[in-house]
RNA sequence: GCCGGGGUGGCGGAAUUGGUAGACGCGCGAGACUUAAAAUCUCGUUCCUUCACCGGAGUAUGGGUUCGAUUCCCAUCCUCGGCACCA
């Protein structure tokens, strides 16, 4: 082919490759296994957008690297077909989820087809698909067995429009995540998983978790972007503190109980003027007096109505009083307990102790209601000190404590804080105890399209007080060999919002079932809530190696305890944010299995790569705009290769970028002329020195770069010697198979295209058994030292620092101090710097630089 | 409020451990080819001054360290992202 015509080669060298298997490694005899995988798209709309293709183009250009270097690279994909986005999309369009998610699963694989991704097409999987939910339902099962999923009822954020239940990490600005509802709290009874039993584990690993990449290389500690394991360390939210008593006092009617606060800042206990409990503390109603009854309920009455929203926007601090006291125990002095919605019941215990001196949430609250102020902590700064002392504001800082008792005069934030905890302790008030943001995970939806949470409940077990789970009466997990819990087909299945699920609709037959439990045998129901998608998407990983082996069906993952082994996932590149969501629980997950002994690693993804966010001229892509890039349009008009090669270049790839159809058809113009430019090519042909020279710096640079994911500056670096290629230099046939080996991983039809036309022209490459040798399981190039030019150097020469000339020296002369400078003292542009004033100094260094001082 | 990224030409963005700021690309200008346009090719393009050379200024702002700072330190401003009445 004479012309660059990306339309006729793509789709010859798509079939080329998937029948000649080049993108299929060995599952059972790959020699240096390397899992490359991206997280799978959730077909919530007509197709892929450009922002998906960003993401999969970026981690296929990784994977084809590591192909080329040698690596047996496995890089599957799939649809997170289940779950609420897709039904969401469904009922929007009008079809039942089961038929669009057909229509959808196929759109998708054709657009996945053609972006030119090196995938393992026969390892594919979908969420929805029986055989993959069936382990999806086992996990819950097991998860049940072992005591790490529960039923509670609590408070919960219940999506209006969702109609929905979702988990604290769905829930973002106290909006739904999904649809951007106000998010409203509701009570009801849910499933949960136990997450918070490995919050220590989520949080230590992060930083201290020890493993071997596939270059042999250890580490300590995830190799993630910094922003992600901030975010989730933010998330667990590990914080220590001391729980302390304050007992009832005698005259209230909760007489004889206590009430126990969570405070980091213990050292200000001296300064409690009241105590506040959040609206729903257990002690609230026992606390409160005759007399303050009807103001209590009012307030408990108007808080619990307050949604997300209003607690948000009005920060106002209101309150009531309880009518009770309690006696602060380091000094016995009586401080009133009052009842305020500023106090979450998730943090700590529900209970603060109220130091307006030192704290400004405090300190608004008791300029409001009128509290003692009393200062415990004298700071050096004389201006805050005489405003605290005088109650005009509040500080939190180091200082050293007064009107403290015994510990007046020592260090707030240091021996004396430490001083005050022991003797607490001591006194048996007080016990450390650390708090976590994190709750437990919340996996129930009352939707209908994803998988059946396996669980059957017998009002005859419960009553007898039975379980499968001692603590848990009435429930049973579904048996192994019964799975999956099949989602029968509803033609009523659109969410009714009244906490009911659509499942509670299906047929009696799906909805009664036999238990046959060693403990219990009889008629049970089935459990009618869905779980969240993000557990179907939390083990995905582990099964997309044991697909396609011949005891698929009887176990869920592949190849984890075996040879080789295809685990942990070598690279795992995807959106920043999944944060706190996908990445906390596919991390919880796996280290479950591990501690079930079912994986032989605790951490799942130990380097994560972020990619950066795709915007268009300016401004992120939205249908309201009206300026999504639609992926098709653009590969019909300039092929994937250019598509590609442009969206790695517009920006670093961890930061995104701005597409524009400018820039889009610029690079289709480049590809162009590399092609005419490889086409020139002949046969006998030798390298010009300074290209050779060029190419292996290119090499050099670009293999580091490769590595680091840094594909702006290698496609640069391309385009700066076929820049240099194009002045008319000579290239041999190799180098120029060199150059399309670098430009592969961008361009892998193209280059395909030029390889394979180059060895039937040039009989270049030695062709394998079969006939076909891909370039893209062909050698990334070496660096050839010798043929990188260091002839000569160019020195700058400064005066003051500044730049006034420049001179090429011989390498070898480069670092002769003495011989630098006289040269440089040579030059006319500097001699008339060194007359015009006083010579002070000079710095020469070598091969670099000679700097004159002169005053 | 707290935590984390960032502020470099008209624009997207480059610059090993402090050592020639602006690579590469877009856009723009001029030219070649063409009856003409498109496409393609060539040259130029940080700003100011200049016919040109030379020169001056310049990496958000102000200061500091240094022979030398986009890079290190201090302060301030702006911006994007995460968390947030976390006791």
């Amino acid at each position: 082919m004479k012309h660059y015509n990306p339309t006729a080669i793509e789709e010859k060298y798509r079939q080329l490759w998937e029948q000649e298997l080049v993108y299929t490694p060995d599952m059972s005899a790959a020699k240096k296994p390397y899992y490359n995988l991206m997280m799978f798209p959730y077909p919530s709309a007509e197709g892929l957008h450009v922002g998906n293709m960003y993401a999969f183009t970026g981690a296929d250009v990784h994977g084809r690297f590591r192909r080329q270097q040698g690596f047996d690279v496995f890089e599957p994909i799939g649809l997170d077909g289940f779950g609420i986005h897709s039904e969401n999309y469904a009922i929007k369009v009008g079809r039942h989820p089961a038929e669009q998610a057909q229509i959808s699963e196929e759109n998708f694989y054709r657009q996945l087809g053609m972006i030119g991704n090196g995938f393992a097409w026969d390892h594919r999987l979908e969420t929805y698909d029986q055989e993959y939910y069936r382990w999806t339902q086992w996990l819950f099962a097991e998860m049940f067995r072992h005591g790490l999923a529960y039923q509670a009822e609590a408070k919960v954020n219940w999506c209006p429009n969702c109609k929905t239940v979702l988990a604290d990490e769905q829930v973002e600005d106290g909006q739904c995540e999904r649809c951007k509802t106000e998010v409203v709290r509701r009570e009801m009874t849910s499933w949960y998983l136990k997450i918070t039993e490995y919050a220590d584990r989520l949080l230590d690993n992060i930083d201290h978790y020890e493993w071997t990449d596939a270059h042999g290389e250890k580490h300590v500690g995830l190799d993630w972007p910094k922003k992600v394991t901030i975010a989730q360390k933010n998330w667990i939210g590990r914080s220590t503190g001391l729980d302390i008593d304050f007992a009832v006092s005698d005259e209230s009617p909760a007489a004889g109980e206590t009430i126990t606060v969570w405070t980091k800042f213990w050292e200000t206990v001296f300064g409690v003027t009241y105590l506040v409990l959040a609206p729903e503390h257990e002690l609230v109603e026992k606390m409160t007096t005759a007399e303050q009854q009807a103001v209590v309920a009012e307030y408990l009455e108007k808080a619990q109505n307050k949604t997300e929203q209003e607690r948000k926007e009005n920060r106002e601090k209101t309150g009531v009083f309880t009518g009770s006291y309690v006696i602060n125990p380091v000094n016995g002095q009586k401080v009133p307990v009052w009842v305020a919605d500023y106090v979450l019941t998730d943090v700590g215990t529900g209970a603060v102790m109220g130091v307006p001196a030192h704290d400004s949430r405090d300190f608004e609250f008791a300029k409001k209601y009128d509290f003692e102020i009393i200062q415990v902590v004298a700071y050096e700064d004389a201006e805050i000190n005489a405003a605290v002392a005088q109650g005009e504001r509040s500080h939190e800082g180091e200082g050293s404590l007064v009107n403290s008792g015994d510990f007046s005069g020592q260090d707030a934030w240091g021996a004396g804080k430490q001083a005050m905890k022991d003797w607490m302790i001591e006194q048996g008030f007080a016990r450390i105890r650390t708090d976590y943001h994190l709750r437990d995970w919340l996996i129930s939806r009352q939707r209908y399209w994803g998988p059946p949470i396996p669980m059957v409940f017998s009002e005859e077990a419960a009553k007898q007080g039975i379980g499968e789970v001692d603590g848990i009466p009435g429930w049973f997990a579904a048996e192994n060999d019964s799975l999956p819990v099949v989602l029968p087909h509803l033609d009523e299945y659109k969410p009714e919002g009244d906490g009911t699920s659509p499942l509670d609709n299906a047929p009696e037959d799906w909805k009664k079932v036999q238990i046959n439990h060693p403990k219990f045998q009889g008629e049970g129901v089935r459990e009618t809530n869905v779980s969240d998608t993000f557990l179907d998407s939390a083990w995905y990983f582990l099964r997309y190696p044991a697909l396609n082996r011949a005891d698929a069906n009887e176990t869920p993952f592949g190849q984890v305890n075996e040879d080789p082994s295809w685990f942990p996932v070598d690279a795992y590149i995807g959106g920043a944010e999944h944060a706190v969501l996908h990445l906390l629980y596919a991390r919880f997950i796996t280290m479950v299995l591990y501690d079930w002994g079912l994986v032989p690693f605790e951490e799942p993804f130990p380097f994560l790569f972020g990619h950066g966010l795709i915007i268009k001229d300016g401004a992120k892509m939205s249908k309201s705009r009206g300026n999504v890039v639609n992926p098709d349009e653009y590969i019909q008009k300039y092929g994937a290769d250019a598509l590609r090669t442009y969206l790695m270049f517009l920006g670093p790839y961890d930061q995104g970028g701005d597409f524009r159809d400018s820039g889009m058809h610029a690079m289709y113009k480049w590809l162009a002329r590399v092609w005419e430019t490889v086409k020139s090519v002949s046969k006998d042909a030798k390298t010009d020195a300074d290209f050779a020279s060029q190419l292996h710096q290119t090499i050099a640079a670009n293999t580091s770069e490769m590595a680091q994911l840094k594909y702006n500056t290698c496609i640069a670096r391309l385009m700066e010697l076929v820049n240099l290629w194009r002045e008319g230099k000579s290239v041999s046939p190799e180098d120029a198979v060199a150059f399309l080996q670098l430009l592969a991983p961008f361009a892998p039809y193209m280059t395909e295209a030029l390889y394979q036309d180059m060895s039937a022209d040039f009989d270049i490459q030695t062709s394998s058994a079969d006939g076909f040798t891909s370039i893209h399981t062909s050698a990334w190039p070496a660096v050839d030292e010798s043929k990188i030019q260091t002839q000569s150097v160019v020195i700058a020469v400064q005066v003051n620092g500044k730049l006034r000339d420049t001179m090429t020296v011989p390498t070898e002369s480069a670092n002769d101090k003495a011989w630098l400078e006289s040269q440089a003292r040579e030059l006319p542009l500097v001699q008339k710097y060194l007359e015009e004033g006083t010579e002070r100094k000079v710095i020469v260094v070598p091969g670099k630089i000679v700097n004159f001082v002169v005053a």
